[in-house]
DNA sequence: CCCAAACTGTAAACCGGTTTACATTCTTAT
DNA sequence: ATAAGAATGTAAACCGGTTTACAGTTTGGG
C-alpha cells in the first residue's frame, strides 16, 4: 500500500529545463548510501532538498509494535524533503535507501536563493506537487475501491512497462510491501492469476504470461484508463 | 474516508498576507449555489480558482455501480482547482455544494497574471500544496495503521475541536460518509463508545461525553499527537 | 395531530484481508 | 555435493469491515 512515486510520473530531474537543472544540481552535494543503509529518521531537522540521482528511497514509520511500515518509495529522478523547505516541517518518515543509492543534497539556504533568483523553480514545483496529489488521489481511490486482485494486477502492468522487459523481478514478500498487504495475500492472487494464465511465477519473481488477457480482466473492474503511464495526463508539462 | 480538509488546516485564506488576499479576491467573480446544488463534473476542461468563501464543497467519483464516493471535503476558507491551475488536467472530480455555499472564482489568465506579479504568491501555494500533501499522508497511515474505533474517535474530537460546542450535529450515516465505512461500523463504534462513557448519542448527532476518558483511550493505539489542530504542526507559517 | 420520512440499534451472513504454521522448492556458499 | 537460507504454496483460524434486513424512535409537514 506504499506509494511509489514513479512508473511514469515525472520527477523533479524530469521537469526541470536542462539549465536549470545543471544550476541546481551545482548546488548539490552528492552523498552515497549502500543498500539498506539509513538515510534519515522521523523527527530529523535537517532542511534541505535531495534528488535521487540513482537507486532509490524507502520511506515509512515504525508503529507501536516496532515493525517499520512502509509509505512511499522514490525512485531516481525524484526529490524529496519539500515538507522541510516549504513547511518548515522535521523529517516526519524514516528512510533508507533501496539498492545502492546516490542523492545529491542541496541546502535549504541555497535552495532558497536559487528559489530567489529563479521564479520558475517555484513555477515548476507547483506542478511536480499538484502532480503528485493527483497521483496519491488516485491511487487512494484504488484502494478504497477496488480489491487487491484488481490492485496487484494494476501494479504489474505498471511495473512492466516501466522495466520495459517481459520478467518482473521482485520477491512476492516485497510486492506485499508496495502494496501493504501480507505475503499471504500476494501469494492468493497470484495462484489465481497463474490458473487464469496471466503470469508465470518464478523463483524471484515474474513474468506476465498473457498482458492483453490481464488487461481486458482488469477493465471488468474498472476503466483501465490509468494503467499507462501518467505524463500524457499530463498535457502542461510536455518537455523538461 | 474521505479526507475533510479543514480542522485545523489552513486553507490559501489563512495562507495569504491579507493584501494579496484582497488582491486576489478582487480577481474573482462570486458564484452561489444551493445546498446539494453540483458545481463541476469530473473531465470539465474549465481552468481556474476557487476559493470557498461560506459553506463546503464535497468532491468525488461516481463508480461503476453509478454510487457517488465522497474523496474530499473542502470548507470555507480552502481553495481548489490546483490541478487545471499547475497541470493543466481537466476537472479530475465531481464536485457539489454541501450547504449553501459562495464561491470565489478565479480564471486562469487573471491568475497566472497575478502570479507573475506576485511571486510571493507562488510560494504560499508551494506551502499549501506542501501542508495538504503532509495532511493526506498523515491520514493516509492512520487509515493503514488503525481500525475504526481508533479515527471515530480522532475524527470526532477534531469535529469537536473545531465546533467549539460539545455537541457534534452529523447523523451518523453522514459520519460513515466521511470515515469511508458504512453507518452500521459507525453505529457499532458508538454503541461501544456509549458503554464506555465517551459519547451521549443523540438523535442528528452526538455529544462527547468525556473528553479526556476518550483521549486517553485513544492514546492506548497511539501517541494521539495529531489530534490537535494542525496549526502548530507548521512553524514556518506563523501568520497570513 | 398524525403520518411519512429520516434516523438509530442490532443481528446474521458474508468477504477480503491477517496471522500463524508448516511443507516444499530453489539458490548459494562452502 | 550438500547444507543453510531464501522464497513459494497452501491451509486454518481469526477479525474488522460489508450488506441486508428489520424493528424502534424521532422529527417535521400537511
Amino acid at each position: 500500500m506504499s506509494v511509489i512515486f514513479n512508473y511514469g510520473m515525472p520527477g523533479l530531474i524530469a521537469l526541470l529545463p536542462s539549465a536549470l537543472r545543471t544550476r541546481l544540481v551545482a548546488l548539490a552535494v552528492p552523498l552515497r548510501y549502500r543498500d539498506k543503509q539509513h538515510i534519515q529518521s522521523r523527527g530529523d531537522r535537517t532542511q534541505g532538498l535531495s534528488i535521487i540521482q540513482s537507486g532509490a528511497v524507502c520511506f515509512g514509520k515504525v508503529d507501536s509494535e516496532g515493525r517499520f511500515m512502509t509509505a512511499a518509495v522514490f525512485e531516481a529522478g525524484q526529490c524529496y524533503g519539500e515538507f522541510t523547505l516549504f513547511a518548515g516541517l522535521p523529517r516526519t518518515h524514516d528512510g533508507y535507501a533501496e539498492g545502492d543509492t546516490v542523492i545529491s543534497y542541496v541546502s535549504k539556504a541555497r535552495f532558497d536563493q536559487l528559489l530567489d533568483e529563479e521564479p520558475s523553480l517555484g513555477r515548476i514545483y507547483n506542478s511536480l506537487l499538484t502532480i503528485r496529489m493527483h497521483y496519491l488521489l488516485e491511487w487512494l481511490d484504488d484502494l478504497r475501491r477496488y480489491p487487491l486482485k484488481y490492485r496487484l494486477g494494476k501494479t504489474l502492468l505498471m511495473m512492466q512497462a516501466e522495466a520495459g522487459t517481459g520478467r518482473i523481478d521482485i520477491t512476492q514478500g516485497a510486492l506485499g510491501e508496495i502494496m501493504g498487504v501480507s505475503r499471504v495475500a500476494v501469494a492468493k492472487v497470484l495462484a489465481d492469476y497463474r490458473r487464469r494464465g496471466f503470469v508465470r511465477v518464478v523463483y524471484g519473481g515474474l513474468e506476465i504470461a498473457d498482458e492483453a488477457a490481464l488487461r481486458d480482466w482488469l477493465g471488468t473492474f474498472a476503466a483501465v484508463e490509468s494503467i499507462a503511464p501518467l505524463v500524457p495526463l499530463f498535457p502542461a508539462l510536455g518537455q523538461g
